[in-house]
DNA sequence: TCGAAAGGTGTACGGCGTACACCTGGCACT
DNA sequence: AGTGCCAGGTGTACGCCGTACACCTTTCGA
């Protein structure tokens, strides 16, 4: 009853916590079961209390991924960007695949978070510095599609998440917009290389500049392609890992 | 006040008519505003009267994903697999562009729909008898992955929502599956071939035998394969049509 | 004529996200 | 030492959601 050892009062929640237990929860019991409620329940806490620490369920869900994805880890670039991305991709495969949810959550929201741009301009940046040109790096992310985690597609559709007030007309923020780019552009030099090249007719910041139809064809036939020639080799799945010839 | 013209009563409704409403509402005020109240509302009734229609909003969303996947339309065969199967997944493209809830709802919902296995057999079929060997196909169905629509992926994972009721114990129903397979397979004979191919050391009705993880290299390499032979021949976007050679 | 469906209605319940007013304990500052 | 601020936890309430359940009406075949 006295002051100290009464300090059962439960750890203080904060920020960290919150999305902490969301994880545990959503990994424990299905993302659908995660609501607010539940999840104040299982900090021991009322519901209106976690509005103290996340703005409101889109935040928290973006936070949740935040959390996951900031764990992937670089393995080092080395000079065969082929290896790099492919390392890449699979540590970031790896990240997803114990919070099956994750990848949902990705998919459903409508722009990527930090953690998420900063995974994709890791990989740009290997098939930049590995030497393909900023066109071809452009469709072959596009043709990676939800290979890279599962979002690449809407990536590009929307900015990520900039808070603009609705109401005012779309003119004066112009000027605001530039600078929240420029500072994106500097953090992730790569995605901005490539969102500038795809925006070069277009006044949006991330531009639409981006033929989906082309994109989509691109990487079909990018993959027919492969088939094609595996079907010519005969290829068979036990005999995989040597290319045949 | 007579009772012939007194029809204005709005036409009887019905299954048809509510899905197609449903659809009319996902189309233009997106799927997130979607309600059975709000449907309801829509149709000129009491949100209850839907339930005489479809069991649950499940149900309703089964039903909407259908509609649109069933109006996909098959293009000739012809003797060029890789052109039909192209033909066919530009045409499943066509289908969803109209209706960006789509493959959404589908990626949510855990098995696939009639009209969804049937798109898939049709694709499978035309890989198979254009000479690719059932071990091949599987694995480039894997690759085409979210490519063909946007649920390949799962499609292997969880049976096509049998009304497998809980409680009992897994045993006797060992028999009732088989039928219901046989059935299925009877409908959807290209892919009963690659599921009873895959599931050839497992006791489950579509097996969990296909390696995930093979799975996702074997199309991350397809791609990435893809991307260095480009990158060899200096491709650019502005010379894309025609593969240099 | 009658009884049974089939189909539309009304009410109600439990759960959700969250706005808003409130309290409270600890800390900075006088 | 006193005081006022404010970050952070609380309680209540609102409007939405899906849907169970009992009811009423219309229609139609026997």
């Amino acid at each position: 009853m006295a002051q100290p050892t009464d300090a059962a009062r439960r750890a203080p929640l904060s920020r960290d916590r919150v999305l902490r237990a969301a994880v545990a929860l959503a990994d424990g019991t299905g993302i659908e079961a995660l609501s607010m409620r539940r999840l104040a329940q299982e900090l021991g806490v009322v519901p209106m209390a976690l509005y103290k620490h996340v703005a409101n369920k889109e935040e928290l869900l973006d936070g949740m991924v935040d959390a996951v994805v900031g764990g992937i880890g670089s393995p080092d670039p080395g000079p065969d960007w082929r290896a790099a991305v492919r390392g890449r991709i699979l540590a970031a495969r790896e990240a997803l695949r114990s919070h099956p949810w994750a990848l949902q959550v990705i998919r459903s929201r409508s722009g990527p978070t930090p953690a998420l741009l900063a995974h994709m301009d890791a990989v740009i940046g290997s098939f930049r510095t590995g030497g393909l040109s900023v066109d071809l790096t452009h469709h072959v992310m596009h043709a990676l599609g939800s290979r890279i985690l599962g979002f690449t597609q809407e990536v590009f559709d929307a900015p990520p998440a900039t808070a603009t007030a609705p109401g005012t007309g779309p003119d004066p923020r112009a000027a605001e917009q530039d600078a929240t780019f420029r500072q994106l552009a500097e953090r992730y030099p790569y995605v901005a290389e490539l969102a500038g090249a795809s925006a070069h007719d277009d006044d949006s910041v991330v531009g639409q500049g981006c033929d989906d139809q082309f994109e989509f064809e691109f990487a079909l036939d990018l993959l027919l392609d492969g088939f094609e020639r595996l079907r010519q080799q005969g290829w068979t799945s036990s005999a995989a890992g040597g290319r045949a010839d």
